[in-house]
DNA sequence: ATGGTCGCAACGCGA
């Protein structure tokens, strides 16, 4: 089976754990990372996952809000539990696994949302955010003949124009503003990453991983962002055979307002 | 221009 990644922003494991059974049965990702658990790890659902295959976990939870958890078929080494901005926010696990002979380090994310007003001086939650874009630049896509690394997550960011519905009616609105899409693609840049996603599909294409729940019919206005990630390592683009937006998880009864992005490999 | 809906867990906050 070639290698599979998925990652998805559940908004709730314990609420949306039926959704999640479902996923892991019909698509068997190799790996499955999730965002904004909302769940402290104690009371995590990892027999559930086990029960499914996924023994190999890396969980990093807090009560109430955020969180990220890394579910595997295959063995994980976790690296890092990293404390970005130093609050104590669960926003981050790393992990290393073994993928077509390569040691693969896999970083999970959950990116501040930073709020409403998009000014940093009077919203100390996009300060946030700006801050914590500007700590991910020491998150490198380090890489050589033997190893390679992919940055999955809900970034909370759109970069691209097609990232979302209007650009034009968005540049004011926190997500697609310029300082965090410029902030966003330098630091991807610098960093080494490639953005898998519009590898795979073009730039002119619009797609969207999230459609808020303030909306009486997100199909039918179809108001989406590109909130959700995939970045590689260079040596990993070649291998990439297809990244599938789920849009029809957003259609599924008592839905996150994200959907997985499922990335395929050419290896096993 | 405004408000719209979720989840958690407490009647507000964060998204």
């Amino acid at each position: 089976m070639p290698f599979t990644v998925a990652t998805w922003n559940i908004n709730s494991v314990r609420l949306r754990l039926p959704l999640v059974e479902q996923f892991l049965k019909d698509y068997a990702p190799d790996v499955l990372c999730l965002q904004e658990t909302k769940c402290p790890d104690d009371l995590f659902p990892a027999a559930a996952f086990e029960a499914l295959g996924y023994g190999h976990m890396a969980i990093s939870g807090q009560k109430g809000y955020h969180g990220v958890a890394t579910l595997s078929r295959r063995p994980l080494d976790i690296v890092e539990k990293r404390d970005f901005c130093g609050i104590g926010d669960r926003r981050h696990v790393s992990a290393r696994l073994s993928a077509g002979g390569r040691s693969v380090l896999l970083h999970n994310f959950y990116v501040p949302a930073g709020g409403d007003e998009p000014d940093p001086e009077i919203n100390p939650k996009f300060r946030h955010k700006l801050d914590f874009i500007e700590e991910m630049r020491s998150v490198r896509a380090g890489f050589d003949g033997e190893s390679a690394a992919i940055l999955v997550g809900d970034l909370n960011i759109a970069p691209l124009e097609t990232d979302v519905w209007s650009h034009k009616q968005l540049l004011k609105v926190v997500s697609h503003t310029p300082i965090e899409t410029e902030g966003l693609e330098s630091m991807r840049a610098e960093g080494g990453w490639v953005d898998l996603m519009r590898a795979h599909i073009p730039p002119q294409e619009r797609l969207y991983t999230w459609w808020s729940y303030r909306n009486r019919d997100w199909a039918a206005s179809d108001r989406g962002r590109r909130l959700d990630h995939v970045w590689t390592s260079p040596n990993l683009v070649d291998d990439m055979r297809e990244v599938e937006v789920l849009r029809a998880a957003r259609g599924w009864e008592r839905p996150s307002d994200h959907v997985p992005v499922i990335t395929r490999f050419g290896f096993d």
